[in-house]
DNA sequence: GTCTATATTGAGATAGAC
DNA sequence: GTCTATCTCAATATAGAC
């Protein structure tokens, strides 16, 4: 998906013309508003100003417009998990870089990982995504044990608890961050990871 | 809704006859394997074995069935904040115990609470919804200023970008667990205490 | 690359018998 | 309280012209 070796919005050359990315764009406000299933090809052709038919020339099916949104967004996530600060230096300060990171994407990426969080498997394309979401949940309870391990979580709860509900507070940024609110991704990452490692009460 | 002054499942007596109650049960375990949308009248008339017209006797429309079951999770939530521990004590007691039975809850009438965290305001029934929930929300946020003024809670971070995040944490909750598993909901209640207010690190 | 049809399927809901 | 049969509408997708 995206980026074809060549230069990225070239409106090729026939008619006025919209790209697939401005499809794609315009399917995944779209589904986020109404829900994948209740968005009807009828809804993306008005908001697009296309016919229908336009549509299945840039995706040859609605489902194919979810499988782009949600390869988007597992592919920023997985990238975290392969950049520097995550596989390097001690497993405390790898969990914190991957946490971090997983709210930077969270932002960057809003509406692609806002789709991705209310996948529910409901058919192959959701499945496949389900697979590659827990295959990233995997390898972060991976963390959470090997800092555990090495004394810097506390050992009294659950790893796979702990990971499901930090990220559980993470996902959930997804439901009221607005880009044009007062919070910048840094302020908020800093905000997760404090409630996440200190908790809320004061010292 | 709910719980008439009579007796609870009395079948009547015309044909076997399913109760109201197993109507909406059925219903809302398909709406959330499937979704509501992508749930059809057919799809109840099989689980249940009976017509698609039998369950127009039940409920008059597909989003009373909807109606009810939002019905039922937010009467429990909002119940949580008219209990004696809710108003009683100081700021910070009050706060766990809010959050607490927030856990309680959503396990108690799991199906219930999972359905209510899924509606995006796609339809009035859900809007009407979605308010009830923030109504909420905005008490707990309440309890949570209270507890910062109080000295008990980190002044550090927005109000309202911590009970989001808690509530997030709580939330999630509802995605994994399984009545089944191995946690007891007074174990997973004390855990998401213990991360909420003192954090992951270990002391 | 986009259009105007239209084929086809399945949805929610109703009528009226038993 | 449940049934069978059906109405009506809107959905995805396709055909074929420009």
């Amino acid at each position: 998906m995206m980026s074809h070796p060549e230069a990225v919005a070239a409106p090729k050359r026939g008619r006025p013309g919209l790209s697939r990315q401005d499809v794609l764009e315009a399917a995944v406000a779209a589904f986020i508003e109404h829900g994948y299933d209740a968005t009807s090809m009828g809804m993306l052709s008005s908001r697009l100003g296309l016919s229908k038919a336009a549509i299945y020339h840039h995706f040859p099916a609605k489902v194919e417009l979810l499988r782009a949104a949600l390869d988007e967004a597992l592919g920023g996530l997985e990238g975290v998990l392969h950049e520097p600060g995550a596989t390097t230096g001690n497993a405390e300060a790898r969990l914190a870089h991957v946490l971090s990171g997983a709210v930077h994407v969270l932002i960057a990426q809003l509406p692609y990982v806002t789709l991705l969080l209310r996948v529910r498997g409901n058919s192959e394309v959701e499945r496949e995504a389900l697979r590659r979401r827990r295959d990233f949940d995997r390898a972060v309870t991976a963390l959470v044990i090997e800092a555990r391990n090495e004394g810097s979580v506390r050992a009294d709860i659950d790893p796979s608890v702990v990971t499901r509900l930090i990220f559980g507070m993470i996902n959930s940024i997804a439901e009221w961050y607005r880009p044009e609110g007062l919070e910048s991704a840094d302020q908020l990452a800093n905000d997760v990871l404090a409630v996440a490692l200190e908790g809320l009460s004061a010292s």
